[in-house]
RNA sequence: GUCCCCAUCGUCUAGUCAGGCCCAGGACACCGGCCUUUCAAGCCGGCGACGCGGGUUCAAAUCCCGCUGGGGACGCCA
């Protein structure tokens, strides 16, 4: 049998580290066993899902030195490899499951649900929530259906003992089923959850091992369940340890940069991102640092893989980086990947039409330019003080902080959208657009004054600007956990009031 | 709260499965020195860990149990 193994983003967001580190153990793992590495894209998720975030992760995918067999990009036997372009096997499945009894019609509605599950919890009940929809009728669920009421389809779960799933790692996993809940399989709007869509796709696949994070040991019995009623072989189970924050929390953008964007933009060599995850849980049998993707692959063993989450630690990486870059290149490679990082006519382009009107000559770019260049500014708690309209630290503090949680939910990162943002920010904390922009100027370029703000935004990239910003905040004083936790609850009615206001309105 | 996973220096880890070679080795960071016009880099040195308690054994970082701690899951997200 042909080693095929998978890695199966979901096109959601910026490419994020964790998923180069699980497709490098998979892409590994399948080298290892002359077998094939599949990329698939997991878009069941119809709102938040987009085509720009797929072909970020997929160019981000290669930029670190990853290749696949069988792709959307690529093709291969078992496509489509984009699930929102295999509906009907999913249709297909759940009808399946529908009619052996393994799955049934749920008629709850949304609010229904929420209710539900708070009742359940006020309950202190310790086993998972049943629909009361479990056991309807086949007859009357067809019924309803026919009569066009919304349902979901979910996994009837057995109520009693103990479901045992096999971890390559781990060994023998035990979880009472009573834990397991009824997963919806099926949406109302017809498209499957992760779960159906991930079976069916890796039998189809024919996926051999899956390798994917530990956050997954909790449904991997709804899993099994699945292949069962199928009666299909189930692939072997391989759960990586989780990638973590400092704090030793699952890694998050809130709390450390995720996004490979981000550190390409930081200038981190490719070579030496892989390297680093390949440090992450797993170590070279003589224990050297550096290493590329073919020494890994030679000498990678799962049995090598340790179990306790590694905390994503950007000062070792900047050391690896360091190594790459002294001794990995030779001076010509060295001046091609700084052309190719910076120093190119798709970056300047975007930066000379901001400084041109500000210069007399060429040297005068320099000094207007480097920040566009540079990693953290480095500021002092001077810089960020004296502005007009702003009576202290903590209102600059907050001022950032808050724009910072409010760009967040920006779906696209551009000039045009970030000031639509930052202006509706001013709104609410009743300043100034200009006095809530000045703390950015330093901010982000270390000067008073700089480019025009939103474009510089724009062209610094989201992560730069969240990493930068939240320097500057802790330049004047970190937030703590109380700060947190009032100012979260403050924005979020602030929020509200506006939104509250502007419905008002008409 | 319930269930599950995990546990060696601050961090990444070797050693754990096949107990003795480990009063625990390497790397990052930090501190000191050498080199050097400066700063780096490099080299040398220092600091620093088997979470706790019970067992098993002649012998435990390694095996077993409990505790503690950390993490994850509990979504019509993946």
């Amino acid at each position: 049998m042909t080693v095929r193994t998978r890695v199966a983003p979901s096109p959601t967001g910026d490419p994020h580290v964790g998923t180069a580190y699980v497709a490098l153990f998979n892409y590994c793992f399948a080298k290892k066993h002359g077998g094939q590495f599949i990329l698939r894209i997991e878009d069941t998720d119809q709102v938040r899902s987009t085509a720009s975030s797929e072909r970020m992760i997929l160019e981000a995918l290669r930029w670190v030195g990853l290749s696949w067999d069988e792709g959307p990009d690529v093709g291969g036997p078992h496509g489509p490899y984009r699930q929102s372009e295999r509906a009907e096997l999913y249709q297909e499945a759940a009808a399946t499951l529908l009619d052996s009894g393994h799955a049934f019609r749920c008629f709850m509605t949304a609010d229904e649900l929420t209710e539900a599950r708070a009742a359940h919890q006020a309950s202190g009940a310790t086993q998972s929530m049943i629909s009361p929809y479990t056991d309807l009728p086949r007859a009357e669920s067809d019924a309803r259906a026919a009569a066009g009421d919304a349902f979901v389809i979910r996994l009837r779960t057995p109520r009693e003992g103990t479901c045992v799933i096999q971890d390559r790692l781990r060994g023998a996993i035990e979880v009472p089923w009573d834990q397991v809940d009824q997963q919806v399989l099926l949406k109302s709007d017809g498209f499957p959850t992760y779960h159906l869509a991930n079976v069916v796709d890796d039998h189809h696949m024919a996926i051999t091992h899956v390798l994917r994070g530990e956050e997954w040991i909790s449904s991997a019995p709804k899993h099994q369940l699945l292949y069962q009623a199928f009666g299909w072989q189930m692939p072997e189970l391989v759960h990586l340890p989780l990638l973590r924050n400092p704090d030793k929390s699952k890694l998050s953008k809130r709390k450390n940069p995720t996004s490979i964007l981000y550190y390409q933009r930081m200038g981190f060599l490719p070579e030496a991102l892989l390297n680093y995850l390949g440090r992450m849980a797993w170590s070279m049998p003589d224990e050297r640092e550096q290493f590329d993707l073919s020494e890994m692959l030679e000498h990678f063993d799962l049995d090598r893989i340790s179990l306790g989450g590694p905390v994503f630690d950007v000062t070792k990486l900047e050391w690896l980086n360091g190594v790459w870059l002294r001794d990995g290149l030779t001076e010509d490679e060295y001046a091609q990947r700084v052309m190719d990082w910076a120093f190119n006519r798709e970056f300047l382009g975007q930066i000379i039409p901001l400084v041109r009107q500000r210069a007399n000559k060429l040297t005068d770019l320099a000094p207007l330019a480097s920040f566009f260049l540079q990693g953290l500014i480095d500021l002092k708690p001077e810089d960020l003080q004296g502005f007009k309209g702003i009576e202290s630290d903590d209102e600059t503090r907050r001022i950032l902080t808050w724009s910072l949680w409010h760009l967040e939910a920006l779906a696209e990162w551009e000039a045009d959208g970030i000031q639509a943002v930052l202006r509706e920010m001013a709104e609410i904390m009743g300043v100034k657009l200009r006095v809530l922009l000045a703390p950015f100027f330093v901010a982000l370029s270390g000067q008073r004054s700089s480019t025009p703000l939103f474009q510089t935004m724009g062209i610094l990239g989201k992560d730069i600007v969240r990493a930068r910003i939240r320097h500057a905040v802790d330049t004047l004083a970190p937030i703590s956990k109380k700060e947190q936790g009032r100012w979260q609850k403050a924005y979020d009615q602030a929020v509200a009031a506006h939104v509250a206001a502007l419905a008002a309105q008409g």
